[in-house]
DNA sequence: ATACATGCAAACATTTTGCTTTGGC
DNA sequence: GCCAAAGCAAAATGTTTGCATGTAT
């Protein structure tokens, strides 16, 4: 399990991008740190800020250009978190990701279950003939914290 | 139960906004058909252009304000489609909501099975201290339309 | 040297608000 | 008549693109 968890790291990105022919940049490095370390979903502006902490100053643009690239690639996606803009994590094939969002002070947690929608995938596949299926799951609700703050 | 199912009308929705001191127009009355025949999520924009071919003609920020006037009413919810604007359905407080979106032709079909994540909802209530959980849920695939084309 | 990556600014799309007029009650 | 709703226009927000410059390979 840790073996598969270290082989989706940074530095394995930045390789799969060379191996496409594009290209290993300081800034694209600290972005990538900066998405792998948070551990949820970051908006693109979360994303220039705290790479902008480690001394890297990425415009906005060329955040969203290599997100933009990654989404492409699989290797990210968006989360939708029903705010105004779009969240994105890096996206290991390897595992699942569902979140729960705290409607009270927003904070994100991915959830580490195991996906509870196989049998519900083939039901659908049965049913409504839909194939190829994925999937884009969010709880919201209202975190220990804030419950106890109510 | 066809009397649950049934109350749940464009009428019912009207008398409801009547009851809280809010005003029933001819323009909202359209709206609220369009939303309730449409059986699926629209936009802004095709809500505004389905009232209009019904002979209605309400400014885009007069569908937009009773979108979210609905939304606070809890009388309706947005959807994410993965799309670059937001989709609304009415939201009847009896039924539940999940969707289908064919990533090839765009297709939207909503889902009509019992949920499947009350366990899972129980399962984050205990592990992660999370409660009021309610979740949002889109598949995406393939339609047999486009599966067939392919 | 050749592309790809970046920064900057502008264009775009969508959502949201302010204000005046209209119309339901 | 009073106050909410609608229409219109403008502002605000977030996303995307064009182009000149910088830089990894």
């Amino acid at each position: 399990m840790s073996e598969t968890a270290l082989s989706f790291t940074p530095e394995a990105i930045l390789n799969r991008l060379r191996g496409d022919g594009l290209r290993i940049t300081p800034g694209r490095r600290v972005i990538l740190e900066v998405l792998f370390e948070a551990g949820k979903p970051l908006s693109l502006e979360e994303i220039k800020d705290l790479a902008a902490a480690r001394g890297s100053r990425p415009d906005y643009a060329t955040v969203f250009r290599l997100m933009t690239l990654l989404e492409r690639l699989h290797l990210a996606h968006k989360v939708n978190l029903q705010r105004s803009c779009s969240y994105y994590e890096l996206h290991d094939p390897k595992k699942h990701y569902d979140h729960i969002v705290c409607t009270s002070c927003g904070k994100v947690v991915v959830i580490d279950i195991p996906c509870p929608l196989g049998a519900t995938e083939a039901h659908i596949a049965e049913h409504y003939g839909f194939g190829d299926l994925t999937h884009s799951l969010e709880f919201f609700g209202r975190c220990p914290e804030c419950a106890k703050a109510a």
